[in-house]
DNA sequence: TAAACCCAAATGGTCAGACCAATTTTAATG
DNA sequence: CATTAAAATTGGTCTGACCATTTGGGTTTA
């Protein structure tokens, strides 16, 4: 044969939309035919690029970014192991979506541990000029929701000046980078409809009072059933 | 148990650290000494390869990790763009600059908060891969504490794959992030006696027990008595 | 027989080099 | 100067090879 300088012959155009989406898909409809419970052994990836039709770099990047979520474990010289459940052909939503989903799920997940805690010191902790400032930030985000519908920013801002009151910058913070993170992923993928926040919407009153009656325990239950709410209509889209 | 002395079966050397985290903590640490921020763009791949001294496919499987997380955004043809603050030598940890033992509450306040449901969430996620990790970050622990007294490294070491264990990857993370933080502070201002964290070593092995039995509540109360302990030797420096 | 040992196969991890595809930059052109 | 075309840049994928660890089976040994 010919030495070196394979002429690579004409590649079926069949695709060219990102492989990566369809690899996802592919993958998660493999596991549902294989019913490949959590627990049990993926097939080798050399078998998977054989079976999925492409290079085992690809197949490897789907798993890394699985296994960055938590979904799958490798381990060396044995396999690739289904941590969680995956959801069969689910029709209408794409695993890319699911993806950003998942990753959504998890930022609200440490996003509810952290404000809740910091939600009960600032009812505690809080000083009147800073109730002030809340008050203000309620006002401004009643009037633009009953203007405009449900709006992002304010509704920051209302959760941000809570958080500075709870006397630990940190938590203002770090929950400023997680809300940052969301932001990112909703803005590129809204999650179906737009009205995420809305239900959630008059428990921020509750919020409100129970600040103004420095009742620790209502308020962290009231920010955490608006946390879940948010977090419910993400894994309702999740399916 | 006796050392049947094969050449491959006694290896237990330092290392069990995989190659990918010290990618990954080499990147981190290169993006905090370009002082690369959110929405700068990363060196390019190739570039990366060459200053890391690794194959492509080693920064793309760290990239990926990182973009599934949301961390990064990767734009063919254009580049790969930092999304969230990158976590390691702080350059951004804006705590550790100007703060003292004060802060060092605040960071341990909200450790404690995270680390309690991580580990509550570890209790019942863990995988038995996972907790033969835990195991053996436990038995360097010990070997390391009986040896040389109270061991900072093995200590974080031993969380982080607790946290690891939570199956969602942002806890550890951002308690990496903070215990980062604490170290900056540790070494900087060594807070009297070096024995911080001798006292709470015997609970360390009551964790081991609570993750071993999957109970959640049990795990949770000993990581709060854990986190407390050191919580108290540093306010009573404070004070 | 049962345990210990050894080795080959299986499997994930890494590397190198090439080529593809999208984007950005630069040069050429009118 | 604006437009367009070509080149350089950069992420995405493929192939094939080799390394490191685990697993399992066959062999030896107590």
């Amino acid at each position: 044969m010919s030495p070196s300088v394979t002429p690579h012959t004409e590649q079926d155009p069949k695709i060219s939309r990102t492989h990566d989406a369809r690899i996802l898909d592919d993958l998660a409809q493999l596991i549902a035919d294989e019913h490949i419970k959590p627990g049990d052994k993926l097939p080798p990836e050399r078998t998977l690029t054989a079976r999925l039709g492409v290079g085992r770099s690809t197949i490897r990047e789907a798993l890394t970014r699985w296994e960055a979520l938590g979904m799958v474990e490798r381990r060396q010289g044995s396999g690739t192991y289904l941590i969680t459940p995956i959801e069969p052909t689910s029709p209408h939503v794409p695993i890319a979506l699911k993806v950003e989903a998942e990753s959504l799920i998890r930022t609200i997940e440490v996003r509810k541990v952290l404000e809740c805690e910091a939600i009960a010191l600032a009812a505690v902790n809080r000083t009147e000029k800073q109730m002030d400032e809340i008050r203000n930030c309620w006002q401004t985000l009643k009037d633009a929701h009953e203007k405009f519908g449900p709006s992002h920013d304010e509704d920051v801002e209302f959760h941000s000046a809570i958080m500075r009151a709870s006397g630990n910058p940190l938590f203002n913070q770090i929950v400023n980078q997680l809300q940052e993170a969301m932001r990112v992923v909703y803005t590129r993928k809204p999650l179906g409809n737009e009205h995420i926040g809305d239900t959630s919407f008059p428990l921020h009153y509750d919020l409100l009072l129970a600040l103004e009656a420095k009742d620790p325990d209502a308020a962290r239950e009231t920010i955490k059933d608006i946390i879940e709410i948010t977090e419910n209509e993400v894994r309702e889209f999740l399916k």
